[in-house]
DNA sequence: TTCACATACTTCGCCGGACGATATATCGTC
DNA sequence: GACGATATATCGTCCGGCGAAGTATGTGAA
């Protein structure tokens, strides 16, 4: 899973949202260094609901604009919670083996 | 920094090493879960030296066949540090906000 | 001895995902 | 009226992951 799609998921433990709406939590959630891209956004959420690891919430017509909610499925909610112990697996291969001495000094 | 790229150098960390070395060494050091298919890795490598994150520390010939090895530059070190960070962050994001009772239960 | 397996590197081609650009539409502000 | 924020959709490109095939040698088993 890319970082982009595990932040998507990420963004919806906090309840449903629209595309939007993932894309500034995201920002957020991040401290700012994520930013979906728009083609990004929406090509994921079309494949996540594909996988079924995101469902369709409900849409709205919000003065004329559409707006369409996403909310996590539980296939997505595990996928994500997954995703983050693999993340903080592989982390620890590195902070697990480097030494407070050595950050950009020698072997 | 994709997984596979992360490992790469991530097992380069050890010292020097040749490219199904690393295969070996990114298998043993996620727990046999990371497995480098070979045109990922030499890909990887390629592009990695590229970006100035490897050199090659070597060229030796084994028993008549060729080996090539790859060490961490400076670059690489401190890139691999700081992609370990932004992993435990991103991570931190998902695991900070689960309570024990969640799992893959209800909001 | 022959066959399979592990070691070891290279190249090719497909596919999927990231992402910028573009288009469309509304509202509020300057 | 122009610009920026909100909001969604689509298109095309580029890059990376990865399996497959090719090449070569040593080892151990059948």
């Amino acid at each position: 899973m890319s970082e982009p799609t595990y932040f998507v998921l990420a963004a919806l433990l906090d309840g449903p949202s629209h595309g939007y709406g993932i894309i500034k939590r995201a920002e957020e959630q991040s401290g700012g260094r994520v930013r979906l891209a728009v083609g990004t956004l929406y090509g994921a959420l079309d494949r996540l609901a594909g996988d079924g690891l995101i469902a369709v919430d409900r849409e709205e017509t919000v003065q004329g604009r559409p707006r369409r909610y996403y909310r996590l499925t539980e296939d997505g909610r595990s996928a994500v919670i997954r995703e983050a112990a693999r993340m903080e697996q592989a982390a620890r291969v590195v902070t697990g083996r480097i030494t407070p001495a050595m950050g950009t000094a020698q072997a």
